[in-house]
DNA sequence: ATTCATATTTTGTCCTGGACAAAATGTTGA
DNA sequence: TCAACATTTTGTCCAGGACAAAATATGAAT
C-alpha cells in the first residue's frame, strides 16, 4: 500500500517544510557535522531518508527546548527520544479526579474521538464557567498537549483536532459574551509574524471579555509595524501578544522592545505565553504574564489606576 | 516619529517574510534583471529600501495572479497599480440595495469599526439564516475584500479584523448547529500545507451542517499523508480541500491527484476556492466546486446514491 | 481552425564553499 | 553573585554556476 516508486526520500525543500530548519542550516550542518548524510539524486541533489527526517525533527524540538546541536547531532534517536521524555513539564495536577479527566480527554484526542471530545470539553465549561475553564482546564491540557506532541506521541491530525475543537467552543463563548463596545479598557489583541498559534489569544481573549474588556483579537501574525499603527488609530489601551513555546526568544525581546516604544506611553503592552515567560526582566514597561490567570486581577488594578473618564 | 536611526532598509530574509518571494529569487532576479537594486550595509550585505520593496510587493500580486516577471520588473509601480486595478473580478451584485450594504460593510472593514462591522454581519447572518448569508453575503463579500486587498486599498490589520470577525459569527453558529455525531456523511475538512486561509473551510462547513452532514474540521495545512490517514481511520466518506487564490494551481493538482490515489474508491474528493476552480476536467474521480453554493445540492445528490444503511 | 507534439525561452530552485556576526559559553576578577 | 571579556558555536548571507520544470512559441496533422 505504499505510494509509489520514486519517492524514497524527501527534496532539501520538503525538509525544510517538515522540521523548520532553513535549507541553508541543513546544508551546513552536513557539512559541518557530516550529519545528515542525505543520498543524491541523477541532478546531484539532496534525497533525505525518512529515517533522518525524523532524527532531524526530534533535534528541531530539543533545540526549541534550549538545546544545542552539537550536542545532539552525534546521538542515536532513541537518546534524542529519552532527552525528550525527560524535558516533560506539566505536572500531575493536585486533583487526582482531575487528572484523570483530562487523562480521558488526551485518549480521546489521541483516538480522533472529536465528538467525545466536543462533549467533555463543553461539559468542563458549562460545570466551571468561561474564566474558570480556560485557566483550570485549558492551561493544563494545553501543557499536556504540548508535551505529548513534543515526545512524538501524537501527530499533526490530533493537534489539530484538538486545537479545532478548542477553538470554536472559545470563539463560542466569547461570541455570546460579547461585551458593550463601550467596555474598558480596550484591548487590541495578536501575534507577532511566524507566530501561528491563536490559542493563546483566544485564552487570553476568554479571561478578559468576562470582565467587561472590549477586546479586538487581530488574529495571528501582524507585521510589527501594523500592530503599532492599528494601536495607535483604535486609541486602544492595551496591546496584548502571546508567544508560543516554540518562537525564538530574541525576537520576541527585539520585537517587544520596539513595539514598547512605538506605543505611546499611555498604552499598556501586555504579554504572556511559554515563549517569552521568564524574560520580565529584561522588558521594562511591559507587563509579562506567567500564568493566564492572572489576568483579571491585571485587569482590575488597571481599572484602578485609570478611573473611567467622567462620561462623553 | 520615525523608528529609530539604522533600519533605512529590510535584510533580504525581511524582504522574504514580507513579499513571499525566495531569497534565491531575490538574488537572483537581481542577476538577471537589474532589480531589485538592494543597496549594501558595512558587512556587503543587501539592504532593500522601502520603495523596492513595495514595487516587489505589487509584482508577486500580479504573478499570483498570471503575469510574468520579465514583463513585470521593467513597468514603473504605477504602471503595475494599474495592471492590478484592471484585474479586480468582483462584478457588482445585481441587486443595487445589497450592493450598497457591502459597500457599507466594506468601510467598516477600512475604518476598523468593528462593532459595527460584527453587527452588521450578524444582522444579515439573522435575517438570511446561515446557508444563504455564506452564499449570498460571505462570498462576494469575501471577492471584495480580495479585490481591495490586491489593489492595495487594504492593509494587514483590516484583512485580518475581517477575517476574525467572520471566523467569530461562522463558528459561533456552526456550534449552535451542530448536527448530532450520527449525520451523513461523515466529511473531513482541511487544507493542504502552505495553505493559510481557513474562512473556505469554515464556509464549506457553514454549508454542510445545515443539511446534517456530520463535519470534522482539521483546520488549514495538513500534510497530505496525514489527510490520507486520519480519512481513513476516521472512516471518513468525503474529504473536503479548499484552496486560495494564491495557491499554486500545480502545487493542488499534483497533490490531490496524489490524495485521490491515497483514498479508497468509495471515498469522494471534494474540492474548491478561487485557488482551483476551472481546474475540474484535469481531475477524474475529484469533485470540483465552482462555488459554494452548489455544496447543499451536492450533499442530496450524495445521499440519493449512498442510501443509509439499515441502521447498526 | 483546433488539437497535438516538439523546440525554445523563461524562471525558480539547487549546488559549493567561503565568510562573518550574533548568541552561547567559558573565564576571570570584583 | 555579578560584570566584563575571550572563545566557540551557530545560523545566515554571499557569489555565480547549473539545471529541470513551466510557460510559450512553432510547426504538423487532423
Amino acid at each position: 500500500m505504499n505510494t509509489s516508486l520514486p519517492p524514497s526520500g524527501l527534496s532539501i525543500a520538503a525538509v525544510e517544510r517538515d522540521t523548520g530548519l532553513a535549507k541553508d542550516t541543513l546544508r551546513v550542518w552536513e557539512r559541518r557535522y557530516g550529519f545528515p548524510a542525505p543520498a543524491r539524486d541523477s541532478n546531484g541533489e539532496r534525497v533525505y531518508p525518512a529515517d533522518q527526517v525524523d532524527k532531524l525533527r526530534l533535534i528541531r524540538r530539543l533545540i526549541d527546548q534550549g538545546l544545542r546541536p552539537a550536542k545532539l547531532i552525534g546521538l542515536e534517536p532513541t537518546a534524542l527520544s529519552e532527552l525528550l521524555g525527560g524535558l516533560g513539564t506539566a505536572q500531575p495536577s493536585a486533583d487526582p479526579a482531575r487528572s484523570a479527566q483530562f487523562e480521558t480527554i488526551l485518549k480521546f484526542v489521541r483516538l480522533h474521538l472529536h465528538e467525545d471530545l466536543r462533549r467533555s470539553l463543553q461539559q468542563l465549561l458549562m460545570k466551571l464557567g468561561l474564566q474558570r475553564f480556560v485557566g483550570e482546564v485549558l492551561a493544563p491540557l494545553n501543557m499536556m498537549v504540548g508535551d505529548a506532541w513534543l515526545r512524538g506521541e501524537l501527530e499533526v491530525p490530533e493537534e489539530h483536532l484538538y486545537t479545532e475543537q478548542v477553538q470554536n467552543l472559545l470563539r463560542a463563548a466569547i461570541s455570546s459574551q460579547a461585551a458593550a463596545s463601550a467596555g474598558r479598557p480596550r484591548v487590541l489583541l495578536t501575534t507577532f509574524p511566524d507566530e501561528q498559534h491563536a490559542l493563546g489569544l483566544l485564552m487570553a481573549e476568554a479571561m478578559m471579555v468576562p470582565e467587561g474588556a472590549c477586546c479586538i483579537s487581530l488574529g495571528t501574525q501582524t507585521p510589527l509595524d501594523d500592530i503599532r499603527n492599528a494601536a495607535r488609530a483604535g486609541r486602544f489601551d492595551i496591546v496584548a501578544v502571546s508567544f508560543s513555546a516554540a518562537f525564538p526568544a530574541r525576537l520576541a525581546l527585539d520585537g517587544l522592545r520596539s513595539l514598547r516604544e512605538g506605543l505611546g506611553p499611555d498604552t499598556g503592552l501586555w504579554v504572556g505565553g511559554a515563549g517569552i515567560t521568564g524574560q520580565a526582566r529584561k522588558l521594562p514597561n511591559v507587563q509579562v504574564f506567567a500564568s493566564i490567570d492572572e489576568l483579571p486581577e491585571a485587569l482590575r488594578s488597571w481599572r484602578e489606576a485609570h478611573p473611567a473618564p467622567d462620561r462623553a
